[in-house]
DNA sequence: CCTTACATGTAAACCGTTACATGATTGG
DNA sequence: CCAATCATGTAACGGTTTACATGTAAGG
């Protein structure tokens, strides 16, 4: 699914700028969607052009104009048609996750400092998502479903990050560089 | 990180040929990285006119010639300094999530349709991660180690999904559609 | 006979991120 | 005075996906 699309749904929840929409982004699907303001401005403008936003001028904080996009009929009937063919999928792209997986090059100490680092943020993440329950009461269902699987998610790999910190950490201390661990001759796994 | 330094990283595991590598990538970390042929045989000629990669052709299967590339010592050396250098970023892009995220503007049979389907690819990649251990004794440490936070956030996804798929439904089911949750006016948490 | 697995590669299209460019106001 | 927040946008670059192009061998 396309950034548009995805500013068109978030607006469906009511009318807001560009910014409006990256800082929504930030604080309540952040874990599983990230869109920048390159990205964002763009779709909007494009959005506009094809009818499904209407765009408002309105002064600012400062006197500078601000644009308030809001969906238009035609938008909310785009959004059914674009939800109804999107295809689910869901794709993770974690260069934490590779670094681990070749932490046998890497000094254990830097190794762990990341480990450390990697929970700072998920705890941060976690915060937030724990936060928008308190603040905005009775949710809309998809977003209560979604804030609550990312607790889920998020909980998990605290907890497995927490017990197997120290073990893998002195795994790595008792067995310094990528010995001839094998990994090619069977190509591990099936019975060929 | 770019593909390069992962293939590169693939081939300090051993050596190996694109497709090899392919499919090493979807048996030990499709759960946080993908690569298409696309992506890697362009990789791999890059890493070997750069000297990283070494490449012997051998007869394959069919008397077709094969590719087998093996990391050099140069890649070696390059390889620790990219791991050295690469941020640990964490990022994922679910367009499951963002469809549940509209859910009441989706047909709720169709919410639980996705939901079904989302379990079945996650037990499917659960069950391959089991597998890798039961064939290969003895990983290398960065692969048991984030086999076993694969296996970690998996299983939680499983839990939370199995646990709120019913009540997701019928909540949905019981608000036909997107009534005016308002969404807008306090901005869904801080203080403003 | 047909499909799946093995095997390699190119080119174009599409998308998104990053960096750049600008500017006012508020609070420390 | 400096940093942060609010606010909008463009352009270049980098990256991946998709489609195209080709061919053998084994198994059902």
């Amino acid at each position: 699914m396309d950034i548009r699309t995805a500013c068109l749904g978030l607006l469906s929840y009511g009318e807001a700028t560009g910014y409006d929409i990256k800082q929504r982004c930030e604080r309540i699907c952040s874990h599983f969607f990230a869109a920048g303001y390159g990205s964002i401005y763009p779709a909007l403008a494009e959005l506009a052009r094809e009818g499904f936003v209407a765009c408002r001028e309105e002064p600012g904080a400062g006197g500078q104009p601000r644009k308030v996009y809001s969906i238009t009929p035609a938008g909310r009937e785009e959004l059914l048609a674009r939800l109804a063919s999107a295809e689910p999928k869901h794709r993770v792209h974690s260069d934490f996750a590779l670094l681990m997986f070749f932490a046998d090059l890497l000094p254990p100490e830097r190794v762990d400092a990341m480990i450390g680092r990697r929970l700072g943020d998920i705890r941060d993440q976690l915060e937030r998502l724990l936060r928008l329950e308190a603040a905005g009461r009775g949710l809309p269902p998809g977003i209560a479903f979604t804030r609550g699987m990312g607790i889920a998610v998020l909980r998990a790999t605290i907890d497995y990050l927490e017990a197997n910190r120290a073990g893998f950490r002195s795994t790595l201390a008792s067995r310094p560089k990528q010995e001839d661990h094998s990994f090619h001759h069977p190509d591990t796994g099936d019975p060929a």
